[in-house]
DNA sequence: AATTCTTTACGAAACCATTCGTAACCCAAA
DNA sequence: TTTGGGTTACGAATGGTTTCGTAAAGAATT
């Protein structure tokens, strides 16, 4: 099991995911409360897509109560991770280059967080490995 | 008219635009050769989905001849802008740093490219002082 | 116990993206 | 003129996402 079938959510999804990420394991009811205070949507709704995300293995859910619990079932950062890959190849033919370009190029961006950014940087540079190949395009790995 | 009615496209017309942006305005039936390459995909698949795309506004066409030929309504960075608001958004609580952070920290990224990205902020840097709003950022209200 | 509130489960409707079959049309070649 | 290949237009089927109405069950309140 790589990344290869890792859940793909969608924006609805994505909107429940970062409910969960941001306040823990949420029952139905608080995340259609804060899902309310953004826009308009009803109960039901929130918690049929909890249950659909439930199923596709999105989220992971306590039932040993009556009022279940739900949780995100990947960290953050791997599900980010796929939602990059999937833009890099549908938009910028693979370059994360193009993609970082553009997202800071576009946008007005703190000196602060550029510098965050540069220690980002270079501490990369340290963990450069010159032996191997650079493979941005192949995790063929089986 | 700001950025508020910018089309959205989906992930199979942002194929045939990677298609347009590198190849320039093109007909159906290139454009479909193309798309050949990489998967199965009908002649008159790609004719609809252009011809939809056409209706969206996300490409414009020239049907004095009768092949039509096919170009982006949008440049392609507009449009990457567009999808990179719409990640920042969906998953990374518009934190654009986090979204950088994310893409060079899970990838293998060659020291050029790290050295192009080390450019930039340097460059961002010497913007800070917004005098001058930046002339690719800032279609504001007509 | 009866009522009300909260929750889960289920089904269906509405909408959108994707795919393709079919027909009509034009043009060039036979 | 007829045939055939390439093109556009259109409609429909499929499958997935999103929404919500309704019913059933549990829990709390009266």
């Amino acid at each position: 099991m790589g990344k290869n079938n890792v859940p793909r959510p969608t924006e609805s999804e994505l909107e429940i995911l970062q409910v969960l990420w941001q306040h823990g394991p949420s029952t139905v009811r608080f995340v259609n409360d804060e899902l309310s205070k953004r826009r308009d949507v009803g109960y039901t709704t929130t918690l049929k897509l909890l249950q659909l995300m439930h199923e596709k293995g999105i989220v992971a859910r306590d039932d040993s109560s009556r009022t279940h619990v739900y949780r995100p079932a990947l960290r953050e950062q791997e599900t980010q991770g796929v939602l990059i890959d999937r833009l890099l190849e549908a938009a910028f033919g693979g370059s994360a280059l193009k993609l970082v370009q553009q997202a800071l190029g576009n946008r007005k961006t703190s000196r602060a967080e550029l510098d965050q950014i540069r220690d980002l940087l270079d501490s990369m540079d340290d963990q450069q490995d010159p032996d191997q190949p650079s493979p941005t395009a192949t995790p063929d790995t089986k």
